[in-house]
DNA sequence: TGCAGTTTGTTCATCTTTGAACTATCATGT
DNA sequence: ACATGATAGTTCAAAGATGAACAAACTGCA
């Protein structure tokens, strides 16, 4: 026995693209990616929240005045997109929108002490979500994903 | 000068939860998929094929006779989605679906000959984009994240 | 056999996301 | 000032994704 056969789960992986251990790996960050958003949308759920609303609060609480185009793109969506999404969380009271004294066509965004607040539960949630997945890794080797995924989110966009 | 000020880009580094590196370098793995993920739909619009469909062409090239079940729960998305994303595919003549002979509520997924056509000249383009990106790291480090995302993977849906 | 419980796939209503017009506003150059 | 072009945001129709409710088929046990 143990003639060298089945050298993995699955016998196609000598064959092109599975046998490439770059193509290979990233399939595996898509999955993990997928996984913890849905995992995510779920915990996220008791909140009224789902993981797009929450990129939202997250990136006004360090943007604060940001305008929905500059929004956009940080989530790398349409400004339709943005469009469609404020009106509920404005309703909510989570945000403002008010109008840039020199450019009348821009909308500043900035969060309210409630979509603060909520913002602040809202990461209690994703935080131990993420201090469960990453946590699989050693400090060193956490650094060295974020590293490497940063210089490849800046490498994708370029290309 | 230097008075140990701004650390990075944001002031805001210093706060919970962005002062934590593992969801600093999370939220890199995700923006880096997400990216990736847009490049790939654009990439992939003159085959006429969505990133969603090119995942299921890949899982059926991989594990020919699958149930629709099975596919559902590989990808990540609810049972009525593949019911929804079949027949796009089915017309085209990219794969057949054929009752199971035991248990006739099963139908058996299979790629026709076109759709392993098809299913290449996509994962040329797939595999191009993956070199790019995953090409900014080492073969060691690009398998440590692999090994890692694995795990990742597992823990998050198990929790 | 018969009957409760489970599993597979579909349907349907609802919510998101997307991209292509469209309007309003600003910037530039003459 | 005025024309041209660019930019910010909105609207709208079409496509996607989701989950609950449903029908058909299987399982297991009495």
């Amino acid at each position: 026995m143990n003639k060298l056969q089945s050298p993995a789960v699955h016998p196609a992986d000598t064959e092109p693209p599975w046998d490439n251990p770059r193509f290979r790996n990233w399939v595996a960050v898509a999955r993990a990616c997928h996984a913890l958003e849905r995992a995510l949308a779920t915990k996220l759920a008791p909140l009224g929240l789902k993981p797009a609303q929450l990129d939202v609060l997250m990136n006004l609480h360090r943007h604060p005045g940001m305008s929905q185009h500059d929004l956009a793109r940080r989530l790398l969506v349409g400004r339709s997109n943005i469009t469609m999404l404020l009106p509920q969380l404005e309703t909510r009271g989570l945000l403002r929108r008010e109008g840039d004294e020199k450019d009348k066509r821009i909308l500043r965004l900035t969060l309210t002490a409630e979509g603060e607040a909520l913002l602040t539960e809202a990461l209690k949630v994703h935080t131990a979500l993420i201090e469960v997945a990453m946590g699989q890794s050693t400090p060193e080797q956490c650094d060295m994903i974020g590293d490497q995924m940063r210089k490849i989110a800046e490498v994708v966009k370029a290309g």
